[in-house]
DNA sequence: TATTGTTATACTCTATAACTATA
DNA sequence: TATAGTTATAGAGTATAACAATA
């Protein structure tokens, strides 16, 4: 019988938060890409939905920056979400440069329906939270994430 | 003047654990990353390094496992460990098939060394921490690992 | 001059398949 | 037959550089 994995002394690791964060957000992310994947999305372009359906007529740059990525990956992006008619670009008003990005309205429904799935796949990991700990998870979590922003 | 940053709507995101999770992990990364990198390693050499130092004598595989990698990537990073005079392959005693994986002394001086910079550059995230909430999120986070593995 | 969208390109990380030598 | 290490390869994600159109 060899050293399994419950037999692994993970000591230096566990002392590291940045570990652990990293080792949560995997397990959060393979829940989250499931779930988008049986929608016909990947997490990437979820989060341009997101963005749009709440900042409509922001351009491909304002929502690179927003969702911290380039704005070069941002075109095969856009093209696929037009390719299934969730958004489109239309001319800027003032700006004959850009585009202004728009969810159709079976883009809007579409990225309700999803956010309430991610949702509700995500409470699966709220059997292991104390009551209010996913607050203060949520709290804690932006605290971090606002000091380096 | 255009919509900036700080005037998007990131509602439908903030109510994603996941998000902040992921965006909290890229925070520390970064942090990380840097400071393996002053050292000439990266996260993925530190990992292995972490691993083999309170477990010495795992076979590649064993390793592998343990950091949730494949083993064909274990090959070149033992290389690359091997070449910076931090960690050799032995002969397993047993199987001829496999290795068995021990740090130099100056690969455990070196880990311990790096281990320490990067506790003390994660001290800069306690900042925006009350007493006892690294604690609580060490514990929190350690709950959901537990919950998919 | 600077910026937007675009293209081409490269780099990292990760995973898969197939091979060899051993078990 | 199954496994350990290895190699080649492919995919996703991300970043950089350069270009045309426009500011």
């Amino acid at each position: 019988m060899t050293q399994n994995q419950n037999d692994i002394d993970y000591s230096m690791l566990n002392t590291l938060v940045g570990y652990r964060l990293r080792r949560a957000q995997i397990a959060y992310f393979e829940n989250f890409t499931a779930t988008c994947t049986e929608q016909g999305v990947t997490p990437g372009l979820f989060g341009i939905l997101a963005i749009v359906l709440n900042n409509p007529g922001l351009t491909q740059t304002a929502v690179a920056q927003a969702i911290h990525t380039d704005r070069s990956a941002m075109v095969a992006a856009v093209d696929k979400l037009e390719k299934l008619k969730l958004m489109e670009r239309r001319p800027s008003e003032n700006d004959r440069r850009s585009y202004a990005l728009y969810l159709t309205p079976e883009g809007e429904r579409f990225t309700h329906a999803l956010h309430q799935k991610v949702l509700a796949h995500e409470s699966h990991f709220e059997q292991v939270m104390k009551p209010g700990e996913k607050e203060q998870m949520l709290d804690m979590l932006m605290r971090i994430i606002d000091l380096v922003n």
